[in-house]
DNA sequence: TCTCCTAATGCAAGCGCTTACATTAACAAT
DNA sequence: ATTGTTAATGTAAGCGCTTGCATTAGGAGA
């Protein structure tokens, strides 16, 4: 697969030191450090530039230079408004310091996400963005024998010494649940994203059991079900929660798409949302507005997170050092219509 | 900004070739290919690898072999489920070939695009995909200058000479109002997402013009209201619409965001959708589900026509020649609860 | 006038790979 | 035994850029 540009000529930094009858070295300086060069000389180097239509040959310019001005990030999947829009705001912070991003995602697998790190590497990312902290301890050591700023995200665990930027997880589960318990319900069911790689998602979980030994609840009493990031997965387990024989007055979603697809089902089946049952989700992503009843959820802070994220690479990269673990993320509650008390709660 | 590594050893391949006691060359061809290799000195030198944790330097290769196994894509927003939908199937295919995929996203700028362009070709993209036929002319010649391989998505219009995986905007948009029409509806509104840059937009519209003249309308008497992408100024121009004095029966929107919007703007001022007033989308996203009542909408089939377009894609590279401009992509009705005939229509 | 300093520029050595070409070894055919 | 053939490997020349060091020129200070 050879790159059709071969028969072309592309212009390259000789051709333009030899119009501009200087030497590569000016040329460059004069591109990278243009105060280096007298004034006029720099003006006829960036005419001949100009007339060349001439870019600078990436591989070439991170080989001599041993810096790419770029940042690697992989997330879970594109196909999912939580990473998109964290990530968005993410890549135009970058932007503005002049650093390029390069995204990867990994489908959820953990073999491929490794790759996938390496791949980065091997492009020469100066740093790297990554979601929570599942992995295979191998890519850990492989990031610190390298010497790559990482940097963790949607996730905060005091206990992992990984500097993050984001929230956490098991508190605000926990909150929510807290919130649904004094409203008097007691009997709950829990619909979970698939917890194998996903740290997020157990966290969760936990959160749920915390908030019921807080309420003096035993917490073995969660009764989860665990599938794919669908609405109708979501619905599906719900459905099935519903038939079981501990019915629950509460479900609570580890995160919104399979809340509406429980809330859906939920109506579906005849049920008054949140009067018959209530339903909470986590995330706040778009779809939790428009579903109705319009879902009462945990909102995560996506955008200012990705920002923040860019702010604390950027810093550590201008600085050469790793970057801090810092405080958490605040989440908040948003309460709109699927959380209320039981019937005679 | 340094990178880190600067102290660090990272391993070479002639750490790898000493290592393995072989020369560069045969590392080089393991690597690369393997069957040239004798088996044992190939289980020699991926041991060696394997301890050294070995990673070929991106820049060396791209910069030695000119070529760099990547395609570049720009999509014009990364929050908008519909591209990144598609955009994570035409990853998933890429993968399947080795091909790395470098995404940017323009914030529907063209500015932007132009320079995102220059720097993923400068990075050395062996191929790109964009999105739409709408950009300068200039970037044009220089991507045939350099001859990289391009290819368009999410449009397809014959008139235009350019390889495009797509479907035609505008008929699809002709054919659900056409549906309307028949249904007897006869003042239509229509919702427009920015139409600057952006011919996907443009085209819809012709498209709704279109089957006003094939019906008999004058096409003239399409009141547009143009905004951006957000539920909530869909709901603001599904008011002002319905506001106006020409009050519209139908109001046909060009994505499913601004009829999501529609519609629940629609419900708050106490109408009956669709016997008050219908509705369309346009691309089928997943909110078109959840919205109560659902969207009738134009389904496009994204994440096919990502996987088609990365083939294509794969396959120019492989020949070694542009992709041929193929038959445009179908899109479909979806009758969901949106559209009904007016009342005494 | 001579020396010293500084600013501007050039020279040339890599950066870590790939690959055309040369070399060697092993074996079959004569 | 000699030659030819093929498969496996090695040698070394770049790929296009950056940058430490050397060189040059022009001006200031004595």
């Amino acid at each position: 697969m050879k790159n059709q540009t071969s028969q072309r000529t592309v212009p390259k930094l000789a051709d333009v030191a030899k119009l501009a009858n200087v030497s590569t070295a000016t040329v460059s300086r004069c591109l990278n450090t243009p105060d280096k060069v007298d004034v006029n000389t720099r003006k006829i180097v960036l005419q001949a530039v100009e007339d060349l239509g001439y870019a600078p040959n990436f591989g070439a310019q991170a080989l001599a230079a041993q810096r790419t001005n770029t940042v690697g990030a992989i997330i879970p999947t594109m196909d999912n408004a939580i990473f998109a829009r964290g990530l968005q705001s993410f890549q135009e912070q970058l932007d503005t310091q002049g650093l390029t991003l390069l995204v990867a995602s990994s489908a959820y697998d953990q073999t491929r996400e490794s790759e996938q790190i390496k791949s980065l590497v091997a492009r020469g990312a100066d740093a790297l963005l990554l979601i929570g902290y599942d992995r295979d301890p191998q890519i850990y050591k492989f990031l610190e024998q390298r010497g790559i700023t990482t940097l963790l995200c949607w996730a905060y665990d005091a206990k992992h010494q990984l500097p993050s930027v984001g929230f956490d997880n098991r508190r605000a589960q926990m909150d929510i649940v807290i919130k649904a318990l004094e409203m008097g319900h007691s009997t709950l069911g829990y619909i979970s994203a698939r917890t194998a790689n996903n740290d997020r998602a157990r966290e969760r979980i936990l959160g749920a059991r915390d908030a019921m030994v807080q309420r003096g609840l035993n917490p073995n009493d969660l009764t989860v079900i665990e599938t794919d990031y669908t609405t109708e997965n979501g619905a599906r387990a719900f459905e099935e929660l519903w038939q079981s024989h501990q019915r629950p007055t509460a479900v609570i979603c580890g995160n919104d798409v399979l809340a509406v697809g429980a809330v859906q089902r939920a109506r579906q089946l005849g049920l008054d949302v949140p009067h018959d049952v209530s339903i909470t989700g986590f995330d706040d992503i778009e779809i939790s507005e428009i579903v109705s009843p319009a879902l009462t959820t945990v909102h995560v802070p996506h955008r200012r997170m990705g920002a923040r994220a860019a702010q604390v690479l950027i810093d550590a990269l201008q600085n050469g050092k790793a970057p801090q673990l810092e405080a958490p993320i605040e989440t908040t509650i948003i309460m709109r219509d699927t959380l209320a008390p039981p019937r005679g709660g």
